[in-house]
DNA sequence: GTATATTTGTACGTATGTATA
DNA sequence: TTATACATACGTACAAATATA
């Protein structure tokens, strides 16, 4: 998707603008799973747009869960993680939110990743899903 | 709680002391359910820290599903909802993630509200729930 | 092992836009 | 209409973590 622009008359936002290009590109694989994307100062170069709109876009997408940010280095594309299943008794709740502060430190869970929980106890919805018998 | 404020010693970095304070006020009821917080800039005055460091907590605080910020609103102390409760069948996954753009605008999700899927078809999760009978 | 470069994170400022009261 | 409040967007600088030479 080359040659992609941002334009002031779209309606959206410059930052939702550029989300809207870098999750097109994630969605037909131009940015695949693992992968890495180019550089912040590399997006802000090539959209032309201050830098910013680039963090408020990639922001976005790491709270949709669809990158992976880490002070250092690049960021990636979130790739699929195999989930461990829950069986459910009977008489449960399920439920999800997300997770606390203290939480995030102790499952080390990933900005953009809700807590599903079962019966009020939290599982990391990457790692964890339900399911009935 | 008054007379809090931030230290650069902490170790921790400004905005997310200020998201520390402001956690704890929500917690104590100092901010109750449905009330308004500071407006940003009397917050930038209290805690003598600049507008990023503010914004970036009240941001944390959102993710978190705790505020509901609204523009041309003063932030507001988010309100537990009653849940709709769904009955699940057998042969049934249950699973959390985070709404797609589309369903955001679809479903009317605030943001740091994940949906809860049922085999698949997504729920707001500060709505609905799932139960085993 | 150390030093350097790269990359993202944090934090300040300023200005303007948009929605609400 | 005016004022208030949050949103967006540009800039700059430095810090912290990682990768590389």
């Amino acid at each position: 998707m080359v040659g992609d622009v941002v334009s002031p008359h779209s309606g959206a936002s410059i930052y939702q603008q550029v989300a809207a290009i870098l999750r097109a590109r994630i969605a037909q694989g131009t940015y695949a799973p693992g992968s890495e994307l180019p550089a912040e100062k590399d997006l802000v170069y090539e959209m032309a747009v201050g830098r910013d709109s680039v963090r408020d876009a990639l922001a976005l997408l790491r709270d949709e869960g669809l990158i992976i940010k880490r002070r250092g280095h690049r960021t990636r594309v979130s790739e699929p993680m195999v989930r461990t299943r829950i069986e459910l008794s009977a008489k449960t709740i399920v439920a999800a939110r997300m997770p606390t502060p203290e939480e995030r430190v102790e499952y080390d869970v990933p900005a953009g990743v809700p807590m599903l929980t079962i019966n009020g106890v939290p599982y990391p919805s990457d790692r964890y899903e339900a399911f009935t018998p």
